[in-house]
DNA sequence: CCCATACGTTAATTAACGTTAACTTACGCA
DNA sequence: TGCGTAAGTTAACGTTAATTAACGTATGGG
């Protein structure tokens, strides 16, 4: 009764994985209404029908998606957050953290914030509640660590900074190629990148902080 | 033979931008794909297929309301960079431009980079070469203002610099409320947020140029 | 007066898509 | 051995949506 005793290590990946793997893909670069079940099933070997095995339908796999990443960020936010002694080390270490999921999952970072609202009203509700949890950490993080962005006057500002800085961030998809696969870039290399988002996104929030210092 | 020889003051809007305004809130709220003709021609009082006595079909709605917004940045950044007379107030110029764009027409601005996806080959050749003449000009105007960013090996950085700061300022429709049509914002005042995205965008290019004049 | 044109309407056409039904096939296990 | 279940298959269903056809109506100039 349990269905999945053992993890099978033959194929690369269990097929509910491949399935979310592609299904990203296709949705990240063509939209969730602009990809049908067919192609889905196509890409991962299986045809049309056959993903009803593993979703309860289209709208699942984007919710399963959106929700995963969503919760994926909270948590690991979290323990970066909660592992630093120092408000600045904190907060250095959610912008390296955001910055290595902008990265490495482009594609959910690219529905994260483009695909909410074909989520039915449950789902959208959950997958809002994590990305609250998720600005409120960083809020605090920041306000912490830009002493002048802690006076109760200063927090809609924090708060605007914080989705200001997450837009940066998650630009990376607009600005590198179409999709990973090559070693080489467009320009940049992904290091370089890394290292540039985390300067301007520290860049960012010491101008927040040093405007909200001399409100002149 | 003409067909519109007066500009018909009686009604607010022409028909035709009436439709355009409609269709790109609409667009903006629910997604190209996720929106039917019905819905628009409801929004503007005639219903269904009397859209097509205006536009040849969905396609051009969506083709007019992106080549049209890429079209007035290129142009207005092009007037407010060449009325500047120093590298630095030029890149203000530029910025408070795009700050602009953002909070007034926070539609357009979402479906800028959310709905290329569903344009014609043709007319996504079209946008993208505006897109292009758009972020050469910023490149060309942060390097000036920014020696360091001036280095031939810097070039890369600045354009992903740009690229950044362009997802940093579109944040705005993502961090205010729903939709323009309150004078209560969710926190920050319009003129707050339009000061709050200028500081922001000038700290992030600061430090872009910070790090590239130590590049250790 | 009359007709061409702008601007709408409703009905019909056609294609695509998500989902379900009905039916195989492979296989672990009592 | 044989049965239950996981995992597919193809065919069918029902809906929806974009576009086109066919048909009205006002209007303004010749």
């Amino acid at each position: 009764m349990d269905g999945m005793s053992n993890a099978p290590a033959a194929s690369a990946l269990p097929r509910r994985d491949q399935i979310r793997k592609e299904a990203a893909r296709l949705f990240a670069a063509r939209g969730f209404l602009g990809v049908g079940v067919d192609e889905i099933g196509k890409a991962v070997g299986i045809s049309g029908p056959g993903l009803y095995r593993h979703f309860a339908g289209k709208d699942a796999m984007l919710a399963d998606l959106l929700i995963g990443i969503s919760e994926r960020l909270l948590e690991e936010g979290r323990r970066r957050a909660g592992g630093a002694t120092a408000p600045a080390a904190a907060l250095d270490a959610l912008i390296s953290g955001h910055v290595e999921f902008a990265l490495n999952d482009r594609d959910l970072i690219t529905l994260h914030d483009r695909e909410l609202l074909n989520l039915k009203e449950e789902d959208r509700r959950t997958v809002r509640r994590l990305q609250r949890g998720y600005v409120e950490l960083w809020v605090d993080v920041v306000r912490q660590a830009h002493p002048p962005l802690a006076a109760p006057a200063a927090e809609p500002v924090a708060r605007a900074a914080v989705h200001a800085v997450f837009g940066l961030i998650n630009s990376t998809p607009h600005s590198l190629g179409p999709n990973p696969a090559q070693g080489e870039r467009s320009g940049l290399q992904r290091d370089g990148m890394a290292a540039l988002l985390h300067t301007l996104a520290h860049g960012a929030f010491a101008a927040a902080a040093g405007s909200a210092a001399e409100p002149a």
